[in-house]
Parts: structure tokens; C-alpha cells; sequence
DNA sequence: CGACAATGTGTAA
DNA sequence: TACACCTTGTCGA
């Protein structure tokens, strides 16, 4: 699944894209019909983001509330506004960066490839669409996700209630959140990070990738921390989260951190550990390790993150 | 073409 | 701990 720094940037192009708009909703493939029909009509004025969960509130108290589970993505078109087509979700290929900034060129389709053409309208849905958003502008169609659902105000605020503070909302007393819920546990690192009550918005990738780049053995105890070793480490998290909102795509291995060969192929520039599994630690050269941790697969370098 | 994995999570056993 | 969810790309027969 996308991890939070998509679901910010979702956020963002629902912003730019549909705030304001009054919208037709649909759910082609069928199963989200109920909720769509409570939706249909309405005005979008503001999409939110905490964690992994996207909130489009309308203007009359409802909200969609997405969650994108391991697959789910969104894809968009519609006019110049929307930069041409996109897809923001599940990403398909390791480190596959996320548009919009295409070029939004279609091959397909009747016609001659001269003009650009008018926006006309959404194309007929492909495969199961669970919901689809139509503006005068735009479209946006949403497959795979594990959370739809039309809910309201005080429901959406539930849902918050359920959840840790996000990196990617750097702000009161969020910091001091996290450091107080790790202290508080022994369980591995590995586990806290994971989470989504201890911090949300961390996935499979950043928890690798942050431990490593703190040199922090991954099945520490939380309490075993010191409260400025928490924080060090939400404040990288924050860092390289907002990096991966930015450039929609998760990069790690960024200036400041000394790598093996000092220069990276294209390309390969990506991860410190996370899929390099038998692969050289970009520091030392220790074959990257490889364990099932929970249902998740986990990522490290023992010899960088060993225990202290 | 079928099996399987993938940046998740909720629920049952 | 296992599996259901139910999408898509990849890999092997």
C-alpha cells in the first residue's frame, strides 16, 4: 500500500483538483452504490489526510472516508488542471514514483494526434471501480481499497480518535506523543512502528528505512530507548516522510548519509535496506537480513543495527 | 494461464 | 496466527 506520504499527496490533488465542485458520485462496479447516492450531488470543500485514512468532506456534513488498504489507488484525468491523467495508490513496481507530471499522452483512441484534445468527459470505467468522482473539470476513480464509506462528521472524528500522531503533521505535542507511547512499551520497534496508534502513517518501507538510518536494531524495546533517541527518530521519520511527499515516491537514501560506493547507480538510489535482502548494506557491505516479523516481511542490516 | 506477492488492516480462532 | 479482502504486475509452466 501507499504508505502516508501518498495519502498527503492525495490529499493535495483533491484540494487543488475538486474543493469546491459539486460532484457526481457513482460506483460503477456496485458495491459502494448505497453510499454513493448520499454523496451524489454534493459540493467537496475540503480533503484531509492523518496517517494512511483520506477524508473529502462535503458541504452538507458527510465525508468520504478511503482507506487503501495493500492495493487501492486512485486514478485521475479530466482537463489542463489536472495535468493530464494520473494515478496516486498501491504503487505496481518497487519504487514506481507517483504523477501527476506526466505528460498525459494518449496513445489510444480514435482521432489523429495533432491538437490536444478537450476534456471530454470521464472514459468508460475499467475494471472494478468501487467509486467514481465526475467535476466539470475532472474524474477520479477509486479500485481496491479496504475502507469506503460515506460517514459523518462526528464518525470521521472517530476515526481520528483511533489513531497516533502523523509525522506529517508536525505539530503540537505530537513529537512528545510518540515518545511517551514508545517509552511505554516493550514491544520491538519493529512492531511500534507499525502501529498506526504509536505513529501513523509509517508502512512497511519507512519502518525499515528509518531504522536504519538511526542504526537502530529493529527488535529494541520501545522502552529501551531514551525519550531523545524517540525523538531523533520521529524527527527523521518526519523529514524523509515529507521528502516522499514531495517527490511521490520514497527515497531514503538521501545527502548526508554515507553510503558504500559513494555514488549510486540511477535508479538504485532509492532504499538502504528495504527488498535488499543478500544485497551488500550500502555502509558496511553485510549482506542485508530478512525475517518474518508479524505478517510482514522486515528489513535490516545486522551488522549496522545491532543491539546495544 | 494460474500462482503469488505487494508500501494493510480487521476479524476470527 | 491465519485468512479475508479482491487489484494488478510478475514469473513460471
Amino acid at each position: 500500500m501507499p504508505e502516508g506520504h501518498s495519502i498527503h499527496r492525495l490529499a493535495r490533488q483533491f484540494g487543488d483538483v475538486f474543493a469546491g465542485e459539486r460532484l457526481a458520485v457513482s460506483s460503477p462496479q456496485g458495491r459502494f452504490a448505497a453510499g454513493a447516492a448520499l454523496l451524489d450531488g454534493h459540493t467537496m470543500v475540503h480533503a484531509s489526510a492523518h496517517g494512511k485514512h483520506l477524508f473529502l468532506h462535503f458541504e452538507h456534513a458527510l465525508v468520504l472516508h478511503v482507506h487503501l488498504g495493500l492495493y487501492g489507488a486512485w486514478d485521475f484525468g479530466g482537463d489542463s488542471q489536472f495535468r493530464g491523467t494520473s494515478s496516486i495508490g498501491a504503487p505496481r513496481r518497487v519504487g514506481e514514483r507517483e504523477l501527476p507530471g506526466g505528460t498525459g499522452s494518449s496513445t489510444d483512441g480514435p482521432g489523429n494526434d495533432a491538437a490536444p484534445a478537450e476534456y471530454a468527459g470521464p472514459p468508460a470505467p475499467v475494471g472494478a471501480v468501487r467509486v467514481r468522482l465526475v467535476s466539470d473539470h475532472g474524474w477520479a476513480d477509486l479500485r481496491g481499497a479496504t475502507t469506503c464509506a460515506a460517514i459523518t462528521d462526528a464518525e470521521a472524528a472517530a476515526v481520528l480518535d483511533r489513531l497516533g500522531p502523523d509525522p506529517l503533521h508536525n505539530t503540537c505535542g505530537s513529537r512528545d506523543d510518540f515518545i511517551r507511547r514508545v517509552l511505554a512499551k516493550r514491544t520491538p520497534l519493529a512492531t511500534l512502528l507499525m502501529d498506526q496508534k504509536v505513529i501513523a502513517g509509517v508502512g512497511n518501507v519507512y519502518r525499515a528505512e528509518v531504522l536504519f538510518r538511526g542504526r537502530i536494531d529493529p527488535l529494541l524495546p520501545g522502552r529501551a530507548l531514551t525519550a531523545d533517541a524517540a525523538g531523533l527518530l520521529w524527527d527523521d521519520t518526519a523529514a524523509v516522510m515529507a521528502d516522499g511527499v514531495r517527490d511521490g515516491r520514497i527515497i531514503t537514501t538521501t545527502a548526508g548519509f554515507w553510503t558504500r560506493s559513494g555514488h549510486l547507480p540511477p535508479g538504485e538510489e532509492a532504499h538502504f535496506v528495504y527488498r535488499r535482502h543478500g544485497q551488500p548494506c550500502r555502509v558496511c557491505g553485510t549482506p542485508v537480513a530478512l525475517a518474518e516479523h508479524g505478517a510482514r516481511k522486515l528489513y535490516w542490516c545486522p551488522s549496522c543495527q545491532q543491539p546495544v
